[in-house]
RNA sequence: GGGCGAUUAGCUCAGUUGGCCAGAGCGCCUGCCUUACAAGCAGGAGGUCGCAGGUUCAAGUCCUGCAUCGCCCA
């Protein structure tokens, strides 16, 4: 009972309605004990921030996720998409603060357990957004299953590892330098520093001689951190202060008597070649004062204020006043002796922008040397498989230099470090309990203030979410995961720790794939960014053209590159191919139920174009497969598109009217062929198109199963007819060749043409003409005869088809002179082709060292481009 | 400083191991409200493949250098 569609696809009604159908159903959770001859398929997600909305990248990863689940659920995998979300301690730790902040208050106020209450509601409030918003897109998660990192399971498996790397002696609390960031207030791993240059100051300073000497001057980006310094170091090589090493200076404005020391880290070729020291608020200093033991200065505190270490006039001013003080009072001194404009390095806290300070401070460390070594080695045997390749340098770099990975966070919301300090004794306690006395006897014991970096919890995902440690069902069944989606920003970050995290724990793989996706950039090609306001919306993208368009649109966009830019009008590529695919559906719904429904019809009753259309399906469905398989998800999309609306529509469905209106005989075939074609292509776009595919297979039949569990197209390779397909394009290519001159004759659209074929080889003409018939419609022909060798008709506009000449006689309508000018500009675009072939098959250098069957091909094409000149020559000449 | 990617039609991008005439979508020009679709149909124009060398019978594709843009690492 067909039912009357709208001519334009509207999403809105029918996306949450197969959404629910689907969910209710149950369809996207895989049974408890698999059994699947094809075994399973799993993916987990890559945990977006639970208060988080999705953003285009999003958008992006998750598309590319339910296409390869969806298709390997058709495919009969056991399949299992894995959702959850982390809870991003920095962003929902900040979040928390502001609120706190506009009334008035700050965290320590509130007191830990009233801040987490806080934290928490906020989670409720807000963590069901991201969820909603994937489920919008169509993703095929299994809810069942919804993940959260500080559940109570993966909290315990992030006390479970944090546990055995104490054990096993991975995990060290040591006084480090970190990178503070002063407004989140904690510390942060390298990882999450980004390197910034700024146009900024050299300063020239003079350290005075101790003794009253004419010292020594340093050059430095940060004069303000001199209240910290306890050296200057200059370059042992270094011949201009040789006889100053080992001599003292006085710190202007502090007045402490410091040495110089030689150090072959200090580079002679920067500023003066002497150097001030602040092993305090430096790297690179710090390491140099360890060598010599020098004392450290802490001058800055977490505040990124000064210390009560420096002189009482710049005690609590922040690091920027500090430093407008300190020159203007160097200044007053004479010991600025100049400056320089430098390109400063900066380094930027990846989460607010803030700057950085290099800080000592007191952290927990995962040594990386021996976790990295088997993670290196797995990529290395190819037990994971990085797409694109070029991804595994990256990779190895990484692991090859890899620092030890400062994991405690100065914050209340995340996984609190489960190690406790005795209040008697030394004595640090790490356990997967709360103990209750300490090995002194002592029962004061004090929990580790801070949590654990959300990366911690995150490398841990694979398995954490599968309930590790313990073996469970879905660790037997589920775990190794297959494949996993990400962008490449966080190979390190995530990926790299996933790896061996999962190799320590499990002693597996976590997934055997990698693929990495490009990053979404804006139309300048700057990175999409939600607080510069240069993002593109997905959902309001969705609310507009359904979800299926901005899926489409985005798989179309999805290169082996590692960056696409995208705008809001890009998503009309896939918004009319979803219309299209509906118009289709209008076209054809009047038809099923014919007889014979439901089949194939048997080879010889199908007509040549039949035979064509079945054998181009198994061509671009052949290929659809091969480009999925190897993850090139734009030529996926582009094949299909292309398959669509190239044949089956443009061609196919507008050969077949007439059949299907009963102005010629096969039309029963004909729609049962449509039928047929069109629920293939609806389960080849179903991965990528998810809604209006579902839509439009119930609709054709009511009483069947879900798309969305439908058999995957199989291959069908006795379709494949090389015959039929050579000799329908060569109708098409007579088709287009009138319909070309109809446009250029300006033949009105209602008068119907005739068509005269002529042919060197005879009987091919006749042929021609005849299965030429049933395409009438397709350029308004009148009538097609062959015509006997040498009669040309008169009047007539000509062009030549292969071994073909087409003639349209036009008394009265054609124009000479646009005949003319059209004949002469195709002959000067072959005559360019005949002169570049011709010189390539005279040099014998060509002839003699090309591959046999290269020169051969050239020589044919250059005979046949010959043949067609020789015609059009004939066709002009009969013009004068 | 090192690494990676990009540079192909006005715009955004494809172009598999070198081998027919370098493709697509959008935009542009012409004509169409042809009973699935104007979010459409038909026809058409438009490219010295960033620059300079090299390898090869043959280079958008491989090699070297340079330029510009972007990303990452230190």
């Amino acid at each position: 009972m067909p039912k009357e569609l709208v001519p334009r696809y509207d999403a809105s009604e029918l996306e949450e309605r197969w959404y629910r159908e689907w969910e209710t159903a149950g369809i996207f959770t895989p049974p408890p004990e698999p059994a699947s001859p094809r075994g399973t398929f799993v993916v987990v997600i890559p945990p977006p921030n639970v208060t988080g909305s999705l953003h285009m990248g999003h958008a992006l990863n998750n598309t590319i996720q339910d296409i390869y689940v969806r298709q390997r659920r058709m495919a009969g995998f056991d399949t299992l998409w894995l959702p959850g979300t982390d809870h991003a301690s920095i962003a929902t730790h900040t979040v928390i603060e502001r609120e706190l902040a506009e009334q008035g208050l700050s965290r320590r106020d509130l007191g830990r357990e009233e801040f987490l209450r806080r934290a928490w509601a906020w989670r409720e409030r807000y963590g069901g957004t991201i969820v909603h918003q994937l489920k919008r897109l169509g993703c095929s998660c299994d809810w069942t299953r919804l993940r959260f990192t500080m559940d109570a399971m993966l909290s315990r498996a992030v006390v479970e590892a944090f546990v055995r790397y104490w054990e096993d002696g991975l995990l060290y609390r040591g006084r480090g330098m970190v990178n503070w960031c002063p407004r989140c207030r904690t510390a942060v791993s390298d990882l999450e520093v980004r390197h910034e240059e700024t146009d900024g100051t050299l300063w020239f300073i003079r350290y005075p001689g101790a003794g009253g000497g004419e010292g020594v001057v340093v050059a430095t980006t940060r004069p303000e951190t001199m209240l910290g310094d306890t050296a200057v170091a200059v370059n042992p090589k270094d011949k201009r202060y040789k006889k100053l090493i080992g001599a003292s200076v006085t710190l202007p404005l502090v007045g402490r008597e410091i040495p110089v020391i030689a150090d072959d880290a200090v580079d002679p070729s920067f500023g003066t070649g002497a150097v001030k020291i602040t092993p305090a608020h430096d790297a690179d200093d710090y390491d140099v004062a360890r060598r010599h033991g020098l004392p450290a200065v802490v001058a800055i505190d977490e505040d990124a204020r000064m210390t009560d270490e420096v002189p009482p006039k710049y005690r609590g001013l922040t690091r920027e006043e500090c430093r407008q003080a300190v020159l203007k009072d160097l200044q007053l001194e004479g010991l600025l002796e100049t400056t320089r404009p430098y390109k400063v390095p900066l380094a930027i806290c990846d989460r607010c922008k803030t700057v950085v300070e290099p800080y000592l401070s007191l952290q927990w460390f995962v040594k990386q040397a021996e976790l990295a070594r088997p993670a290196r080695d797995a990529v290395a045997r190819g037990d994971v498989e990085f797409v694109p390749e070029r991804w595994v340098k990256v990779y190895y770099d990484w692991m090859d230099n890899v620092h030890d990975w400062c994991v405690s966070r100065q914050l209340w919301w995340g996984h609190r470090i489960p190690a406790w300090y005795c209040d008697k004794c030394e004595e640090v306690v790490v356990a997967r309990e709360a103990p209750t006395r300490c090995r002194c006897g002592s029962t004061t014991l004090r929990q580790d203030e801070d949590v654990l970096d959300t990366w911690f919890s995150s490398a841990l995902w694979p398995f954490s979410t599968m309930g590790w440690p313990d073996d469970t069902a879905d660790m037997k069944h589920y775990y190794p995961t297959d494949l996993l989606c990400t962008a490449a920003d966080i190979i390190f970050l995530w990926v790299a720790r996933m790896i061996f995290s999962a190799l320590y724990f499990t002693g597996r793989v976590p997934f055997r794939t990698v693929y990495f996706h490009p990053m979404v950039q804006t139309v300048e090609g700057k990175r999409m960014s939600k607080s510069l306001g240069t993002g593109v919306d997905p959902l309001y993208l969705i609310d507009l053209n359904g979800a299926d368009a901005a899926r489409f649109t985005l798989t179309a966009l999805c290169t082996q590159s590692q960056s696409f830019r995208l705008w809001e009008e890009r998503f009309e590529l896939g918004r009319n191919l979803t219309n299209k695919i509906w118009n289709a559906a209008r076209f054809l719904l009047p038809h099923i139920g014919r007889s014979g429904e439901g089949e194939l019809p048997a080879g010889e009753d199908l007509a040549l174009v039949d035979r064509w259309i079945l054998s181009k399906l198994e061509r671009a469905r052949a290929e659809a497969q091969r480009e999925f398989d190897e993850l090139r998800f734009n030529d996926y999309a582009h094949t299909l598109y292309q398959f669509f609306w190239g044949e089956y529509c443009d061609w196919y469905l507008e050969a077949i009217k007439p059949r299907l209106y009963g102005k010629a005989p096969g039309g029963d075939v004909a729609a049962r062929v449509a039928r047929h074609v069109f629920d293939v292509l609806l389960r080849l776009f179903h991965p990528i198109m998810p809604f209006v595919t579902e839509e439009l297979y119930r609709m054709f039949a009511p009483g069947r199963g879900f798309c969305a569990q439908a058999p995957w197209p199989a291959e069908e390779a006795a379709w494949v007819d090389d015959a039929s397909e050579r000799r329908v394009e060569r109708l098409f290519d007579i088709i287009r060749a009138v319909r070309n001159i109809r446009a250029e004759m300006n033949v009105p659209l209602a008068s119907a043409v005739d068509v005269m074929l002529a042919s060197e080889e005879a009987g091919a003409a006749a042929r021609a003409a005849e299965e030429l018939t049933p395409f009438f419609g397709l350029a308004r022909v009148a009538s097609a005869s062959p015509l006997a060798a040498k009669k040309r008709p008169a009047h007539a506009a000509a062009a030549v088809v292969g071994d073909m000449t087409v003639f349209v006689p036009l008394e009265g309508v054609i124009d000479f002179d646009v005949e003319m000018k059209r004949l002469t500009r195709a002959k000067e675009k072959l005559a360019g082709d005949v002169a570049t072939l011709g010189r390539k098959l005279s040099d014998e250098n060509f002839v003699k060292k090309a591959p046999a069957d290269v020169v051969a091909a050239d020589a044919e094409r250059l005979e046949s481009l010959k043949a067609t000149m020789a015609r059009l020559e004939e066709n002009l000449k009969a013009l004068q």
